[in-house]
DNA sequence: AATGAATGAGAGTTCATTCAT
DNA sequence: AATGAATGAACTCTCATTCAT
């Protein structure tokens, strides 16, 4: 048999992860412009110029394709929240930290809806592995509040019940303000 | 020219108003019931053994349908929180008036999702008209702040600002409730 | 409440009914004429010159259809044999009986597969009253055959046993004839 | 020019051959197994692990398998009639070919369907060869029976007919039996 | 020899909506 | 006031097949 050299095998993989990032972003967009009842396979497919049955080489179903658009809300906060890390001071970071979420929420503002409206029809798929995501911000505003509580920023509390509160009150305020 | 009497003419809009009520409760039913992407002109239509067509000789299209919806879903808060005034210590009226919220969000929790979901198909109509049910909501709750403060039990501050951080709050604790 | 006139509503029953008459020989056709694998709603809607939604206001689903012809098959079969009561002589009219079943289908001979083609997707409903309709067959059958016996024809044997082999013999030749 | 040896092109031959045997054992455990609408090109391929455009390198099209399953079901089954011939006592041998046959359509009660079902899409190809394969099963039955005879089990008839009506019985029951 | 990528065609089905009656 | 009948447009998804590599 003849083995293919390493190179075409990688630069078809580089295809591959490029197509299915181009689904994902097109899906999104589609979700941002449109709403998410027009997130249609059709819709992608005239997007990128490809046939309906050409995304389906790329992803399983449509859930599949929300669930990952589901994942990259998840992801792209994650990513933004971690450009507070260069904020020496705790207390400073952690404000930055409260302002940034809310900021996230105002300019991507469909994304927060997304993770609203995507429960439902992706709620089918990998229920468990989703939420390591958004666990993962969790954590990271517990470690921020930790170390606010350890520079006498703030009084010794619950760190679980502090965030949950915290999160709550930007969550809260972001999603109120996208609500006006 | 046979003019109809007030009497006809008023029993007839009652009746008008009585079976658009009709067709509200049952698409906020069937959407508490079976998630939003099962509220469709038909099968409300189905359950009030109405024909479809009956239906537009109420509302103009769905869209008019969801609309009414949303502001039910305002129009419920409202009311349930109104339960609250039998408490005569502002302070302790507040603390009702949080945990109200949270439970109101937990018990009917689909609502909360309405008031997203709803935002998408319902948009396209009467964007303005529509806060006022939502400003009552936050009028109620500043007047108990105010309460609060004249009482002593929370120190001057802005009204606006407390009020919207408090919402934020509980809100916030809700839809996070709701998301786990 | 204004209610329509029997005929009106006779009248509405009747193109019902003719509608899904019509539907039925369209796709009776179409399995004649292009066989079980272009008998699509598409193609029924196609001929009688509908829409494609038209059909599901007289069959739920394309099963329904299926299962429709299904049954028009061994209705047909049921009617052709009840031509021979005028014979007389009881094996004459057994000869008869058997002849006749051959030539039924021989000359409707895809009424033949349609049986057995349809078992697969048809088995999904409705597996029993299917059978009263063959077992229907089946008595008439024993009947004849029991009656040979009484006029002394036949010598007494299970009744059931003969006539599963005499269908067995017509039915084996028919099918054999039929793929020659 | 190299002029491949006879070596290489024998070899060569041989592949292909065993490949598409593969590609028919393949299709007929899948159609055994889950029927005929799940025969399909992929699946084929899924299962011998190659692309579904391999198939296209060894049959022209789908109907060419399907054709070539038909065939396979006739040959399956004059193999098992073929086990008969130790049987010494030609009455008892063709008591056995009668009982044989029935026990063949009831435990691979697939197969029966197959030359029926097949019928459709593989009448397109080949129609005269096919029946070389059935009719050598048939002068198979013919000889049992002639020795039947000789021996003075059965009297003279004409052999084609007996033949057939054998057949035609075993057949006939074997297939009602599968119908139940 | 074998395949990855792609597609056109088409499947069954459902929906919001209209209109003559 | 109400409806039965109908439809166009859309949906997700699968299939057999081709072709450049």
């Amino acid at each position: 048999m003849f083995v293919k050299p390493m190179g075409i095998l990688e630069r078809k993989d580089r295809e591959k992860k490029k197509m299915r990032g181009l689904i994902l972003k097109t899906a999104m967009k589609l979700f941002l412009e449109e709403g998410f009842e027009n997130v249609t396979v059709r819709r992608i497919a005239e997007r990128i110029e490809y046939s309906p049955a050409a995304i389906y080489l790329y992803y399983k179903d449509k859930d599949e394709i929300l669930y990952a658009i589901h994942e990259i809300g998840f992801e792209k906060l994650y990513k933004q929240q971690q450009t507070i890390l260069s904020i020496k001071n705790p207390w400073k970071r952690l404000k930055k930290h409260g302002s940034n979420y809310i900021n996230f929420a105002l300019e991507n503002h469909e994304y927060y809806d997304l993770m609203f409206i995507m429960r439902g029809p992706a709620k089918k798929i990998k229920e468990k592995e989703e939420w390591e995501i958004g666990l993962r911000s969790f954590e990271f505003l517990k470690k921020n509040i930790n170390e606010c509580i350890k520079a006498g920023y703030l009084s010794k509390v619950n760190l679980d019940v502090a965030a949950f509160a915290f999160w709550s009150l930007t969550h809260g305020i972001a999603s109120r303000l996208i609500l006006c």
